[in-house]
DNA sequence: TTTTGTGCAAAAGTTTTGCAGATAT
DNA sequence: ATATCTGCAAAACTTTTGCACAAAA
């Protein structure tokens, strides 16, 4: 169980956008398709791709991986989502953000939030000047929230 | 096949500490335990626990995976060795370096380069004022290298 | 009607686990 | 002597793939 503090309000794409998105590339609409993306419009922040394969079942029970992550692939094709990996290795899906920022995790309670410009002006900087494009979309760092570093009460 | 950039120098602990590290816990040393840490001392940087088991079966060819995550995760915990997760989702090991460092990882050719503490001031001193304390450890950014990013040629 | 998508079933790949026997101390 | 390790075999899990049928445009 992962709690996640991302701010809602970053969300991207309009969602009948997608619709039209897809067929332009000769790619088609359909109800798998559309319930995928509502499930993820409904979460806030990184979800494994098992647990979408869980949340799509809960709505449709024939759901199967192999849609589901083929789905993903396309929906990450065409740009409206993006993926990285936990800690424990496994993909985590989010609705691709209008702008990209780096995150960063607390490694006990594994709150996720997001980092500002500010946060990482330096890194960005310092790198970009050996030559290094920075990118946002990748930058994770773990370590450990106000909640669960200062007090004694480390919560897991 | 990955490019490792890691230098070498920021090697930590001592080759013989580790047999009485373990001794200390009640724990053994034993051949398969060498080995494992003879090929990750061969090793500059990031490997995968598959990997792991491949190199240590060029040695020993009954070495057995079993044996090898056990392994890893005992000199994980006596604080020898650490891992993280690469971009596919897989364990990658390395040996603990004597001070944490985040790392930059070129998203085309796979290079690892250390992050420097002037890198990551900022960032660490940003989320520090709001609470957060920075895991060096946990603190990977993707980018394009110079060589890849810069010139119209990327290499994979 | 033709191309794309879905469902199923099975495979692939990494990592974990249970257990009996072997080994370090 | 005895608690720890190893090797084996099989399982657990996530993710991928092949193929025949179904559905979208």
């Amino acid at each position: 169980m992962t709690v996640q503090r991302v701010s809602r309000s970053s969300r991207s794409t309009a969602f009948k956008e997608v619709r039209s998105r897809l067929r332009s590339r000769g790619l088609r609409w359909t109800p798998q398709r559309r319930a995928l993306i509502d499930v993820l419009s409904a979460t806030d922040g990184h979800v494994t791709g098992a647990e979408l394969v869980e949340l799509c079942r809960d709505r449709d029970p024939e759901t199967t991986p192999s849609t589901v992550y083929r789905t993903l692939e396309v929906l990450e094709e065409i740009g409206l989502v993006k993926h990285s990996h936990g800690r424990d290795g496994r993909q985590e899906f989010h609705i691709a953000p209008a702008s990209e920022h780096g995150h960063a995790i607390c490694e006990n309670c594994g709150e996720v939030r997001e980092l500002s410009e500010g946060d990482v002006a330096g890194l960005v900087g310092s790198l970009g000047k050996r030559g290094f494009a920075v990118d946002l979309s990748h930058l994770t760092v773990g370590g450990l929230c106000p909640r669960c570093g200062n007090s004694g009460v480390p919560l897991a």
